[in-house]
DNA sequence: TAATATAAGTAAACGTTGTTTAATAAACCA
DNA sequence: TGGTTTATTAAACAACGTTTACTTATATTA
């Protein structure tokens, strides 16, 4: 019973086509400027043929942002070889940073968009998961600093929280573009610079 | 020669009709939601006319943008006169994050929005002075911390963009509806709570 | 006061947008 | 082959920001 399959196959085809066609408009000129039309303009089909394979344009990409959070958990899951746990909390975090600094539309979509969590939203199971996975994995780690006699008092959750709050935080003004126009000595390197900042308040004993 | 000036006065009462619609509209609705044929129809004049008095809507969102940073420099201001630098800065912080957190629609235009920093960067004087002033509000305290011994060995610069960092980053996940979704305890006062968690990182003397 | 210049305001259009509808073409199963 | 499902499209809808040409009202000058 080959044929169902192959039928299925390639609708997954077109489907693969529809999220490569946004994914290089989404890149190339951000999320505004990627429109059902264009997207259906780029694969040579009608616009309507999208509605098929997708439920709006948010959940176009909210696919997009689950595979912004695949890349990132893997830059992320590169460090954990890494033996002490603060010096590994760094690393996490660093390669965070480093991450959205090197992709940042695709940390745009995933963090401040509207679009991916619209489409969580209507979904009947109401989960973040790809969010969750990340702020999972730091808090592994900020445990064991606690367990080390870091963040003394702190509840975990809390400084999970707090944690990913700065990076979060470093990263966004520079791509909502809120640090470019300050005046500060070395403008260019004001997230990474600033990274060190937020190290070197990170490991209180 | 009164004519003139009932004429101008007239111009600038329009003017402002148009921003009390915007502004109405805006924080009932969001920005998506603020149309130029909504904020003509709420004045009962056409859409055209607005073009008269703003350049486009950049223009009208940055006005309200300038707005916000108005009332968050009044909130921040009234605990300038705490004596301790260590404490003052916590207060300032304190009230940043409240300020974000009663105004979350004005503070999403004045840090996340693209729309002000659009309209800033047509104009000739490409200066962001609004966020330049809470900027230089926040590292006038660091560098008094700094001479009280706190953030030793760090620049100023980069202390307060990581300062200003974390504030916005606890705000603006929750904003952006990244926090919402997420399995902690007490989800309700995360941000406030996760401040207190930040606080106590700040202060290593 | 009458003619003219300037400003205020509008209606209608342009080119977009996301999405839905009804109609057609193709593929499949009996 | 005939009937049914599926894939695909063209066209429309209602909205958007913005620009154009036009009208009306006001002010200035002769």
């Amino acid at each position: 019973m080959g044929i169902a399959e192959r039928k299925l196959r390639e609708k997954e085809q077109l489907r693969e086509l529809i999220l490569d066609a946004a994914r290089n408009l989404f890149f190339k000129h951000g999320f505004e400027k990627t429109s059902i039309r264009n997207i259906a303009e780029q694969i040579e089909y009608s616009p309507g043929i999208i509605y098929h394979y997708f439920k709006d344009k948010n959940e176009i990409f909210h696919a997009l942002h689950q595979e912004g959070f695949e890349n990132l958990k893997i830059k992320m899951e590169s460090v954990m070889n890494i033996a002490d746990p603060m010096g590994r909390l760094k690393a996490l975090c660093k390669n965070y940073v480093l991450f959205a600094l090197e992709n940042p539309i695709i940390y745009d979509l995933m963090f401040t968009l509207k679009a991916p969590m619209e489409h969580i939203l209507e979904e009947d199971e109401k989960t973040w998961k790809e969010g969750e996975g990340i702020f999972e994995m730091l808090k592994k780690n900020v445990r064991e600093c606690i367990m080390k006699g870091y963040f003394r008092g702190q509840n975990a959750d809390n400084a999970t929280y707090a944690i990913w709050a700065s990076l979060h935080g470093l990263v966004t003004l520079k791509i909502r573009d809120r640090s470019s126009l300050l005046k500060v000595n070395d403008a260019e390197n004001l997230v990474i610079n600033s990274f060190q900042s937020f190290s070197y308040m990170l490991d209180r004993q």
